[in-house]
RNA sequence: GGAUCUUUGGCUGAGUUGGUCGAUAGCACCGGUCUUGAAAACCGGCGAGGGUAACACCUCCCAGAGUUCGAAUCUCUGAGGGUCCA
């Protein structure tokens, strides 16, 4: 959530910078005036309920030297009355509120490029240069069903459409993939956390999948429990309504899970091969730091994504999102892009971002800052989405027969 | 699934004949005295959010609803934990 009192101090320039990641001008503008409303109301509220209170003190001191009390049980019911009057307005209020603040995204960062859509985003480096194959490199599906490494047709039989099966060698290739991040990601520093698959509604409001994008997750029959989108989202809330310890910052974990979504606004894309899947395999990286060295640990990520790309041998590259691209919580965001030779171009694998006090806000996490509360930055990236990493692999370490060899990096995870 | 007990500030743990209790005490922690330094001892401070220039003031004792002038304390519902029975 953004700070309501910074927007209360500094309109103009909140409004800036969320009308650049696309927030109507005049929700902003409702936005404060609701805030405003609400305080009027609060004070409205309080002081009629410290009217209350003093006058229900008088109440204990009159029964005790038994005086009537009549006379004062009547002035306290008329106050009541209005009490709950006050009340019900403030709790309007806030509702009204809470409904406009928990939708509205988090601000770009002032270096953030401004810009409409992907189209817009920045190129930062190039990492490795695309091979050039002495013939025409297949795409990854016709690899997958070449060698036998995925079955798109029986994993729709068992679940439905974006559901996939994989076989053998490339089973085994996932699994090599995971343990070589996790380990990876250890020996940076990240520590190995496992964690729930599902989790409530406290936990997605915390890093701010909901209330807004509730069509894209699935959600468990009649229970208000959730499948992750993403490890970020359990990983993050484990520190949910705690006040840190400054010495324990900062936090850097990472976890392995299954991921899921509906991929509502993605009807007609990516339907052939295993880009866009319901669940997927995600090696997530996520960091909770004191707010001042942040910007340290979003770079100490990046580069765990990006190293761990060119130690499986994959050329990339990096692009910062502009403002339209930015996700939801994302003050800054960068992409890691792997090359696909079989399509030609490169596609996302990992997305590193810094929300800034923006989750850290909604999830209530904070540290001892000397004798202030203060709010952490909280993090979060992919070290690498599993199963692109496996096409990558597979389009990038093709041969003319179809064959793939395999990463020396993972042949120790292979037995080889 | 049934019965019963329990849920308090970082931790442990008082507080249940409703009244000045946002809350005792110990530990931890922070500051000071003492010490070459540290420890011990002693003195002081020490929950969170809102509000204020600073006070005042408001809210929070698992969550929600209720009774009452007034609830951590009583009632109901729900959630978490323990124990016993299935």
């Amino acid at each position: 959530m953004i700070d309501l009192k910074l927007l209360q101090k500094n309109f103009d320039e909140v409004s800036t910078k969320l009308q650049k990641k696309g927030v109507d001008a005049e929700l902003i503008a409702t936005l404060k005036a609701k805030n405003d409303e609400l305080k009027a109301a609060k004070v409205d509220y309080e002081t009629l309920q410290a009217a209350q209170n003093a006058m229900s003190k008088e109440f204990g001191i009159y029964k005790k030297e038994g005086r009537d009390v009549n006379e004062l049980k009547a002035r306290v019911d008329a106050n009541k009355v209005k009490i709950t009057e006050a009340l019900e307005v403030q709790r309007q209020r806030e509702e009204e509120l809470e409904k406009i603040a928990m939708a509205i995204p988090n601000m770009p960062d002032d270096d953030v490029p401004v810009g409409a859509d992907e189209n817009d985003n920045v190129e930062i480096k190039r990492v490795l240069t695309p091979k050039e194959f002495g013939f025409t490199p297949k795409e990854h599906w016709e690899l997958a069903e070449q060698n036998g490494w995925i079955d798109f047709e029986r994993g729709v039989k068992l679940a439905t459409s974006r559901f996939s099966v994989v076989n053998g060698m490339g089973a085994k290739l996932e699994r090599a993939l995971i343990n070589f991040m996790l380990d990876f990601n250890a020996s940076r520093g990240f520590v190995e956390v496992s964690v729930p698959a599902i989790v409530n509604r406290g936990a997605l409001e915390g890093t701010g999948q909901l209330p807004k994008f509730e069509d894209d997750l699935y959600k468990l029959e009649n229970q208000e429990l959730f499948l992750i989108p993403t490890a970020e989202v359990p990983l993050t809330n484990l520190y949910q309504d705690e006040i840190l310890a400054p010495e324990a910052l900062p936090i850097k974990m990472t976890g392995y899970t299954s991921c899921f979504r509906k991929e509502a606004g993605a009807a007609g894309r990516d339907t052939r091969g295993m880009i866009r899947q319901h669940q997927f395999h995600k090696v997530e990286l996520v960091a909770i730091t004191k707010p001042d060295e942040s910007d340290r640990v979003f770079d100490e990520m990046l580069s765990c994504a990006s190293d761990t790309l060119t130690a499986l041998e994959l050329p990339h590259r990096l692009m910062t999102l502009c403002t339209g691209d930015l996700g939801f919580g994302a003050a800054k965001t960068v992409d890691i892009e792997v090359w696909l030779p079989g399509q030609g171009r490169y596609r996302e694998i990992s997305s590193v971002s810094n929300t800034r006090d923006f989750q850290a806000r909604r999830a209530k996490i904070r540290f001892k800052d000397g004798k202030n509360n203060t709010l952490v930055h909280t993090l979060n990236g992919s070290s690498l989405a599993v199963g692109r990493t496996l096409i990558a692999i597979m389009e990038n370490n093709q041969q003319e027969d179809g064959s793939i060899t395999i990463p020396e990096v993972l042949k120790p995870y292979l037995g080889m």
